[in-house]
DNA sequence: GCCTGCTAGGTGAACTATCGCCTATCGGCC
DNA sequence: GGCCGATAGGCGATAGTTCACCTAGCAGGC
């Protein structure tokens, strides 16, 4: 499962409870994998069974206790395995060409404002992209780990950049 | 459920029965969607129970009965219901770029193995896709059904385009 | 006093998807 | 004679994911 390795690599950069992954994931991880709370519970229970994390109970004033999760040796050795090992490729999954694929049905308009509603669709993700790019940190950018998670953004600026491009093309060819 | 969306699409092209649908799958929805056999059987009898399709058993020679299924009226609405509906964008799921995004754990050259590996993988589905589209008929292109089949196709170019570009800048820059 | 939102951590049910396996017939290859 | 692959249609188990709901305390606004 790809989430418990994602979980793994951020609790490699510190301990952290469920609520703080889900922030994490939200944060800096949503522009390529998102994660569903419960689901994040879940598989953080599951590292504990296999011995990948333990867990420690933090009480905290006023707030209810963590349960801060820390990564283990074998669970250090789990991730450097997902890291090296290969990758099988998972298929391309596109509701939104699903439509386009079957649209020739519609009136030549009703496909025009489908392309144009994915237009504004990938015009905002460019926008946030472009944010939270912004708010990087230039030093931390010198850094190989800096580097490649501010990477993970550009692949996300670089695709949508190739979509609009593609609707500019599709838009303007229809006949 | 997408895939029951895209069934009733190819359905009203032309009756099919569930080995007719895979290979349509396989062959020109495959660079969008993917679907497991075992999935389209069942998907098919829901579509059966919901009413947007009926079965017809049509005896062979020398071969199994084809249980041909036919969209009906209110399956036709319902893929019309569909594609001039809203989508809600699904998050994207990247699980290479969950690798990069904790690669600085790697040596500098096993994250340019990464890489490389990732633009085999690029190359290939390029020449893939660039093989479709040369086998695809040029007349057909002129019609709007035939012309946003082949710009699904363009799509998944585009964007290999734009992954190969997005690989050689950060092997370009990698630290 | 009530409501909302943040902190924290869940549970249960349902749905979706995938994997391996199974039944048959026919034709062709070695 | 035995095995493989194409045709056709499925079953069962498991894995993965999502949705709605729940407990609790505290802070701040109206």
């Amino acid at each position: 499962m790809i989430l418990a390795r994602l979980i793994l690599g951020l609790l490699s950069l510190s301990p952290m409870t469920g609520y703080d992954l889900k922030k994490h994931f939200d944060s800096s991880i949503n522009h390529f994998w998102n994660a569903d709370k419960a689901q994040i519970y879940r598989t953080l229970a599951q590292l504990v069974d296999q011995g990948l994390a333990t867990v420690r109970t933090v009480p905290q004033e006023n707030y209810p206790a963590r349960q801060e999760h820390h990564i283990t040796e074998a669970g250090r050795a789990a991730l450097q395995d997902w890291l090296t090992g290969t990758l099988d490729r998972q298929p391309a999954r596109e509701p939104f060409l699903g439509r386009i694929f079957f649209s020739g049905e519609l009136e030549r308009h009703e496909v025009l404002e489908l392309l144009a509603a994915r237009r504004t669709e990938a015009e905002d993700l460019q926008r946030s992209y472009r944010a939270l790019r912004a708010e990087l940190d230039e030093a931390a950018l010198a850094d190989r780990r800096g580097y490649l998670m501010a990477a993970t953004l550009d692949h996300g600026i670089a695709h949508v950049g190739a979509e609009l491009n593609w609707l500019d093309s599709v838009e303007g060819n229809l006949p």
